[in-house]
RNA sequence: GCGGAAGUGGCGGAAUUGGCAGACGCGCAGGCUUCAGGUGCCUGUGGUCGUUAAGAUCGUGUGGGUUCAAGUCCCAUCUUCCGCACCA
């Protein structure tokens, strides 16, 4: 046959859509697999040949799952809420809902161009208001339960974007959407507490199948730290100044304390500091700084004494003097710390910038030079004099403190709550009513979906207010609780809102009464295997654990955690090894594959082109070369053969069976391709197949490269889809081979090879390997020390 | 700075976890087919020495070590990539 994927690719798309066959069935007798993918958000430039690597491992382990029988339930669907969507319909005079529509529609066609398969009639879209409408009541859940605030807050902001955002958003101090200067702005924020949740979070980690990286990034991300609060008296005033601190046990080493330039005790007592026009000047000089700088100036400590102020150490009683500086931050801890020159090394260098007394109460290392931040001996420490196990003395000093009423143990998390509101348009509005006499009132849940309003400017106000609160039909209304004129929320949701719980919608996506059925839940749940990239590791994954555990808490979901398991792919680099960037020119467009080479060799590819979580280039001559491989594939309908295979042939082919069914699950999948061309070579070799060992061969090719394996099934006379036939199974004895050729050394390296029966006996194998005239060359005229025989693998034979 | 991963031919990468390094693919070279280019098919392809050959020898970032045997384990060291980062 030869090869006309022009031809056959269409052909098998229609017939797989017509006939449904990937639909996923509800409450069948099956065993279940849930496979998932992070839909995609439909950008006007379409699709990114990242899609296809991110979709294709979870695409080849969900056909393998029909063919061994299971219910599959392989959804895609599409985040569409989003500033670039927003950002061109300002710039088009377009409305979102039109340019997202067709963005979908284009998504949608170049995803089934590929062939994959999707249930498609389970497609969910953020933007849908039947989806949002859930969304919307997920929220205010949270309301309802305590788990939503509103607080004016410093915030970052992008000036570009006019948008708050999360310390999440702006990493770095750039925004993440378009990468300028983030800065510093007071604003109404809502906030979702997520750090209620940060102990169920890392615990949760304890029960799931992620790669170990992938949790690491998660335990970091949540920065859990114990340690405790103290409160530091301050000389000439009534407020305490508390502090924390994981080594509460270097207490005695505190000679000065640092307070963030933010903190609210410097304006409190404003007129007490004699030097507050330096102050001011500092903080003017920090408020020109970006995040990012603060935290990338590591050396030089700057920072200015509050003359007027001093600390006392609760401990000793001893005097000391409090500084500002910018190296700590207002939003961890307290915003005040106590500082240990001897045993901290921030601490140690603001020191000896600033002259400040150095008290070692740690024997050990080198405090001339830098700050001793190992175990030791207490010393100049009072009742702690004499501890050498660090855990022992934070616990005796916790205990101590506790007991003078000055301090005690806690813990602290570097997740902050998420900061929930954008102003912008196109989002889930957030269903809050503000009501001068009840504050805010939750829209009722029978009011859902609070749609968004159909507008023509969809430009932010000029201070950034979102667009909707230009709109008053949506602003004016009647508050829920009392009746009187009120005033809608007019921010919505980030667009991190709907990918965090879509994965339930899939389950039932057309139900009218709530977000997911609970039956059909209890079916699906949880996802068995989840892929998607490095990248939201943190972010979405985490948002969506979170709310999955709220939800799990309200008794909506039957587990804690959404995802039974997690991989990630590696980037695929543009062929110059770089990342792929429009501004660099060397983007790869999935569709060019597919109309010069096929979808079928499209997918091969992507999953040959190396191991599937590491960073690749893309190469357009191996593309070419897999093409090549399913060329051959066609052509063996030209070598078929009534003959039955040797007992060589099958042992390769059972082996050929194993190495694929096990290196799909491994994800692996460069090596069961290299396994299925070995075995085409071999073919080759052999000259002829019969139709039972084809049919085997194209069984195990047929995920990766489905429509030319239909389309041989079809042309051998095979019934029904290929893709619904059943995965072959290895036979254990045909994989064992009567003989085996081993490795024969002589001190340990190399010298012949030798063909045993399996499984002889050591005895027999080193006569045979004696025997070999190498081997007898190079014991010539020595003695036998030692000889080693490693069962059907090697033998050493070591002489003297 | 902390945490994680990785360094293997000209290139992408294999190596059943301590047992014949370089599977598979690309590229390259030679040959056949072709008017020719391309495609296809066959053969070869880690380095060095060796006239071909037989063979020898070196070889998995670098330097040591353990072992009959090391890409794989241990110690030291260099490099690259990815997270996190004045987190108290």
């Amino acid at each position: 046959m030869k090869y006309n994927f022009k031809a056959i690719e269409g052909k098998w798309q229609k017939r797989w859509e017509d006939g449904k066959i990937f639909r996923a069935v509800d409450g069948s007798d099956k065993p279940k697999f849930y496979g998932l993918v992070e839909f995609p958000y439909p950008s006007g430039a379409g699709m990114h040949v990242g899609h296809i690597k991110a979709y294709s491992s979870i695409e080849v382990v969900s056909r393998k799952r029909r063919m061994e029988g299971y219910n599959v339930l392989f959804p895609i669907g599409f985040d569409a809420f989003g500033l670039p969507t927003e950002n061109y319909a300002i710039k088009t005079k377009t409305h979102p809902r039109i340019i997202t529509d067709r963005n979908i529609e284009k998504f949608s066609n170049q995803l089934k161009r590929v062939g994959f398969s999707f249930d498609w009639e389970r497609v969910v879209d953020t933007t849908d208001e039947d989806f949002y409408k859930w969304t919307q009541w997920i929220f205010l859940k949270m309301f309802e339960k305590g788990l939503v605030y509103r607080d004016k807050a410093w915030v970052n902001y992008c000036p570009s974007c006019k948008v708050v955002l999360s310390n999440e958003d702006s990493q770095g101090g750039k925004c993440d959407i378009c990468h300028s200067d983030v800065i510093q702005k007071s604003k109404d924020v809502w906030y979702l507490r997520i750090t209620q949740y940060a102990d169920k979070l890392l615990q949760g980690l304890d029960t799931v199948d992620y790669p170990e990286n992938i949790k690491q990034q998660q335990v970091n991300w949540i920065g859990k730290s114990t340690g405790a609060f103290v409160d530091f008296a301050v000389d000439g005033i009534e407020d305490k100044l508390e502090i924390y601190t994981t080594r509460p046990d270097t207490l005695f080493g505190v000679t000065f304390m640092v307070i963030a330039p933010e903190h609210p005790l410097i304006d409190k007592y404003a007129d007490k500091i004699k030097n507050m026009d330096a102050i001011q000047a500092y903080r003017a000089e920090c408020n020109k700084k970006t995040e990012f700088e603060r935290t990338q100036l590591v050396k030089d400590k700057t920072g200015v004494k509050l003359e007027g102020l001093e600390g006392i150490n609760p401990v000793n009683g001893k005097k000391i003097p409090i500084f500002i500086a910018d190296y700590v931050m207002m939003g961890y801890g307290t915003g005040a710390i106590m500082a240990v020159p001897a045993h901290d090394q921030r601490d140690y260098d603001f020191a000896k910038a600033f002259g400040i007394d150095i008290i070692q109460v740690i024997k050990g290392g080198n405090i001339e030079e830098e700050a001793y931040t190992g175990d030791g001996e207490m010393i100049n420490s009072g009742f702690l004099n004499g501890y050498t196990n660090k855990k022992d003395s934070i616990a005796r000093m916790i205990g101590e403190l506790e007991k003078l009423g000055i301090g005690k143990g806690g813990v602290q998390y570097k997740m902050k709550d998420w900061a929930f509101n954008r102003q912008r348009y196109w989002g889930e509005p957030i269903p809050i009513v503000h009501c001068p006499h009840c504050g805010d009132v939750a829209v009722p849940y029978e009011e859902l979906p609070l749609r968004l309003p159909k507008i023509e400017n969809f430009e932010p106000g000029q201070e950034g207010e979102s667009p909707l609160a230009k709109i008053d039909s949506f602003v004016n209304c009647k508050c829920p609780k009392c009746g009187r004129d009120a005033k809608r929320e007019t921010d919505t949701m980030p667009q991190w809102a709907g990918s965090s719980w879509y994965y339930l919608r899939y389950i039932d996506p057309h139900n009218e009464t709530c977000l997911a059925d609970a039956d059909k839940m209890n079916y699906w749940m949880p996802v068995d295997w989840y892929n998607g990239g490095m990248e939201h590791v943190t972010r979405h994954m985490i948002y969506s654990r979170f709310w999955h555990h709220f939800l799990y808490d309200l008794g909506v979901v039957n587990t804690p955690e959404p995802y039974a398991k997690r991989s990630a792919q590696g980037l695929i680099l543009g062929p110059d090894g770089e990342k792929m960037s429009k501004s660099k020119g060397n983007v790869i467009d999935p569709l060019d594959i597919v109309e010069e080479y096929g979808a079928d060799t499209l997918r091969t590819y992507v999953l040959f082109m190396g191991d599937y979580g590491v960073a690749t280039p893309w190469n357009d001559s191996s593309t070419k070369g897999c093409k090549r491989f399913l060329e051959r594939v066609a052509a063996l309908t030209d070598r078929l053969t009534d003959e039955p295979a040797s007992p060589e042939f099958e042992s390769k082919l059972h082996k050929t069976i194993r190495k694929v069914s096990s290196d799909i699950e491994d994800m692996k999948f460069n090596t069961a391709i290299a396994s299925l061309m070995t075995l085409l070579n071999d073919i080759y070799a052999v000259g002829s197949i019969n139709k039972e060992n084809l049919v085997i061969f194209i069984k195990l090719l047929c995920p990766f490269a489905p429509h030319l394996c239909e389309e041989i099934w079809e042309t051998l006379g095979g019934e029904g889809f290929l893709s619904l036939a059943e995965w072959p199974r290895y036979d254990e004895a045909k994989t064992v081979d009567a003989t085996k050729e081993i490795g024969v050394q002589v001190n340990g390296k190399l010298r012949s090879t030798i063909v045993i029966p399996t499984d002889a006996g050591k005895e027999q194998v080193l006569a045979i390997a004696k025997e070999d005239a190498k081997v007898k060359a190079m014991m010539e005229g020595k003695t036998i020390v030692k000889e080693i025989y490693v069962p059907n693998k090697i033998v050493n034979i070591v002489v003297k």
